[in-house]
DNA sequence: ACGGTTAATGCTCATCTTGAGTAAATGCTG
DNA sequence: CAGCATTTACTCAAGATGAGCATTAACCGT
């Protein structure tokens, strides 16, 4: 066993929704996701990833997973061997009012092309647009190239899938349109500056998990408070989708799921309109098991 | 950075179907998944699990994929914290005429409740029930283990889910039914013997894995010959899957994704009755981003 | 050549699921 | 009280899914 020239550290993709804004636990210049060394007393991984996030953030986290096991060499600048074991967490923080809200930045500040709830309404969408002559710009000659952006980026009638948001962020590093990138074209703000490391990689790939997972399992209920409304709900899954979903199939999708949500029996007038029943997750959500086979809808 | 005590370690998940029969690689007393050390010199660890399998089956991995990283206290017996990053990969191999045939294990005998192939037709199904009455009394005096076996292991007509094959190793291994529990009840001939460390929960997280990836990514093509009939490729789906499939369906399943299979225009009279087209996969199924998006159905 | 056997292949049908839209209900505000 | 904003209740068409019946095409032994 070679262990020489070897270390490993956590790193966590944290998560969290206030009315509607998703914000990622990362802070700094380059902004960096938090990460430390592996402490050799530590039990188990997953601990370790909660105690190093409320230290870091103040917040405990509902719920986490382990995302992947970064190894490759030429990741850190020194020449030792770099394993860096990341980990998504999700927090009911709400930064507004927090200790130190500036150690979380907004989610779609760091991706920003993978927020389009504005696009069905107006249409004005400037950054997809110079990112699409980009892309169409670097798949000439390679038919190969073209069909992967009109896949990943939803050209010519394909779907958006949300749940590709890694994969788009390796295509956009390929192509050379992210800080990151080596040697990058910097296209406009794209992305406004380098992240620390491979760390923008690590933020798409937990953000590509959290939306995958949210199509199989109801994962969302660790993001939102006690007790809350249909639509904050809806809200807070469009913002980790990135997408507006249609309102009243959305309440069915809930409904159906009975198990999953029930009335609290109060109501909210926080919002102008018809006052919102106040809901709160049933029980058996919160434990393991009910929570597999449980879902939400995610927009096609 | 502590790397004092911190090594690092492959550890490789590799299946192979082999006309109908899914066979793991994994040999010795006790059995064990073929693992070694994280070599320095390695640029990518995709790059050295695949190298790693080579040397050890004498075949290409077609698949290959990042599983889990496991890194708790305890998992090894000296006093060093291990690091085991583990692979799933897929191949063609075939096994019976392969240059060591005993370097593969037949997969369900390692996990032998995975395998409901044989349930719809007789009936007589002794581990299950065994299985069953062993969980029923581990249950008593709580309802949430109860729900629990009710919901993993399909009792009272709940859907049996086939990619839930890690938490039914985990509820056995808590139940103390498989032969690495803590103090282990060993009930019959349940998991015939230890698997090295912690590998057979390894193995359970593969099967997991690639079972839950069926169901929405045609990975089952890493696992076919070059051409293959349609019973071919449906029996292999049910290897993995551990479940039959209805014949005319899954046909249909296949043919309506049009960028899935072609035929080569042959045909095959191996199977005794009426001869049967032979199929290939497109090209474009091949290549990374065809592949999701397109699926195979696995039965509820 | 012939009836029997074994699969492959073609088609139908009821049921669920999903996307999308219309309309009614409810409480607040000026 | 009228108008407004929003929640909530239904409807409907299209598509996906699960299950079964019927037909076709080869082979096998006699």
């Amino acid at each position: 066993m070679s262990d020489v020239g070897l270390s490993a550290e956590l790193v966590a993709v944290v998560l969290a929704v206030d009315d509607g804004h998703p914000w990622v636990l990362a802070a700094g210049e380059p902004p960096a996701l938090p990460a430390g060394p592996l402490r050799v007393e530590e039990e188990s991984l997953q601990a370790g990833v909660r105690e190093f996030a409320r230290e870091h953030s103040g917040f405990d986290l509902g719920y986490v997973e382990q995302l992947y096991t970064f190894a490759d060499l030429g990741r850190s600048s020194d020449d030792r061997r770099m394993v860096s074991i990341s980990y998504l967490g999700l927090t009911r923080a709400q930064i507004a009012g927090s200790v130190r809200p500036t150690d979380w930045s907004a989610l779609y500040d760091l991706l920003p092309w993978e927020d389009r709830r504005h696009l069905d309404a107006s249409g004005a969408d400037r950054l997809g647009e110079e990112i699409e002559r980009a892309l169409r710009r670097w798949s000439i000659g390679s038919e190969e190239r073209l069909d992967r952006c009109r896949f990943l980026f939803a050209y010519d009638e394909r779907p958006w899938r949300p749940d590709l948001a890694l994969q788009r962020y390796e295509l956009l590093w390929e192509a050379r349109l992210v800080a990151e990138s080596p040697s990058a074209g910097s296209i406009s703000a794209l992305t406004a500056g380098p992240m620390l490391h491979d760390h923008r990689r690590i933020l798409a790939t937990g953000l590509s998990r959290i939306r995958a997972k949210l199509q199989y399992r109801p994962v969302i209920f660790e993001l939102m408070p006690e007790t809350f409304t249909l639509l904050a709900l809806q809200e807070t899954v469009e913002a980790i989708a990135g997408q507006h979903v249609h309102k009243q199939n959305f309440r069915r999708a809930v409904e159906v799921q009975h198990e999953l949500v029930e009335p609290t029996g109060e109501v909210s007038h926080e919002t102008g309109g018809r006052p919102a029943k106040l809901y709160r997750f049933r029980g058996s959500v919160r434990e393991e098991r009910a929570q597999v086979g449980t879902k939400l809808p995610l927009p096609r």
